[in-house]
DNA sequence: TCGTTATTGCGATTTTATTGCAAGAACAAG
DNA sequence: CTTGTTCTTGCAATAAAATCGCAATAACGA
C-alpha cells in the first residue's frame, strides 16, 4: 500500500510533536490545489470558505515553514508566496513574468549542479536553494516585444 | 572626470521623467551605506532621521524598482529586503544563514553561465534572475553544528 | 525667472499581521 | 473506550504595515 502525501504530512507534524488536524489538511490541500506560489492574502480567502480562521493561516505557515512542509517564493514586486517542497511537491525553480507575474515552473537539473560546484569550499553549509529567473513569458513577449 | 554613482542615479531617473530629490537621494544612500538588503522598516527608520517622510518611502521604492535601481530579496521566513542592484552595486548571489538570518554576498560566476545554458530554447525572454542559497554560516556552524 | 508638473507631508484609512485567553480537539496511555 | 494532558483554534482586540487624497512645495526645462 502506498503513502500519499497526506500521510506522510501526518507522519512528518507528529514526529515533530505537532497535531495532524482538519483545519492544517485543508491548508495542505489549498496549497496543492493551487499548484504555484500563493500568497497570504490569496491562502487565506482560499480556506475561509472551509471556516479557518485567519489566525490559524498564519500560525499553520509559520510551523509549516519550520518543519519544511513549504517554502517562501518571491514573486514580482516584493510580494511574497508560499509554496510546498520536496517531498510535497518535485523540485523546481521557477520563472516570474514581469509584465502579468504569472509563475512557471523550471526543472531543476543542470543548474543545481552547476551550483554545487560553485559553492565547494566556501565554508559554508548549504541546506538549500532557489532560484528565480525574470523576465517574459511567451504569452506576454507576444502582445508586447 | 568621473561619473559618480549619484550622477548616474540622477542620470537615470530624468530619462525616465522622474525628478532627482533630496529625499531619494537620502534613500539611496541609505541603501548603498547599508551594503546589504533592508527591510522596508528598517529602511524607514534609517532615513526617518533625514526628516524622510514613511510615504515617501514606499513611493521611492516603487519607482525605483520600475526604473531597476533596486531589487527585492527574500530573506529568512519570508521578510522582503530591497537592495541596490547594478550598476549600483556589482552582480552577486545571496548566502543567507537559516539561524541568525546574516546575509552574505556570493560572486556570480560560474553559476549565471550554467543558467543562461540551461533555459536555451524555452521560448521566455530571460530578463534577470536571481539565485539565493541557504544554510549555516560558518559562525553559527561553529556553534551549533 | 517662470510655468508646468512631479513630489512631498500630513492625516486618515485600509489592509495585513499579531496576541491573549478560554473552549475545544487530538492522541497517547491505560 | 475512556480519560487526561497538551496542543489548536476561534474570537476579538490590538498592533503594525501599507495606501490614499489633497494641498503645499520643489524640481527643472524653456
Amino acid at each position: 500500500m502506498e503513502r500519499s502525501a497526506e500521510d506522510h504530512l501526518k507522519i512528518l507534524l507528529r514526529t515533530r510533536g505537532l497535531r495532524f488536524t482538519p483545519d492544517r489538511l485543508r491548508i495542505f490541500r489549498a496549497l496543492a490545489d493551487a499548484g504555484k506560489p500563493v500568497s497570504v492574502p490569496v491562502l487565506i480567502s482560499m480556506v475561509a470558505e472551509d471556516g479557518v480562521n485567519q489566525a490559524t493561516v498564519y500560525r499553520t505557515l509559520e510551523q509549516f515553514l519550520a518543519v519544511a512542509v513549504v517554502q517562501t517564493v518571491l514573486l514580482h514586486d516584493g510580494v511574497v508566496g508560499y509554496e510546498l517542497i520536496p517531498p510535497f511537491s518535485s523540485h523546481h525553480h521557477h520563472f516570474i513574468c514581469l509584465d502579468c507575474g504569472a509563475v512557471q515552473d523550471l526543472p531543476a537539473g543542470r543548474v543545481d549542479t552547476a551550483l554545487d560546484k560553485s559553492l565547494e569550499g566556501t565554508g559554508v553549509r548549504v541546506m538549500g536553494h532557489k532560484v528565480d529567473i525574470y523576465g517574459q513569458c511567451e504569452k506576454c513577449h507576444a502582445e508586447s516585444p
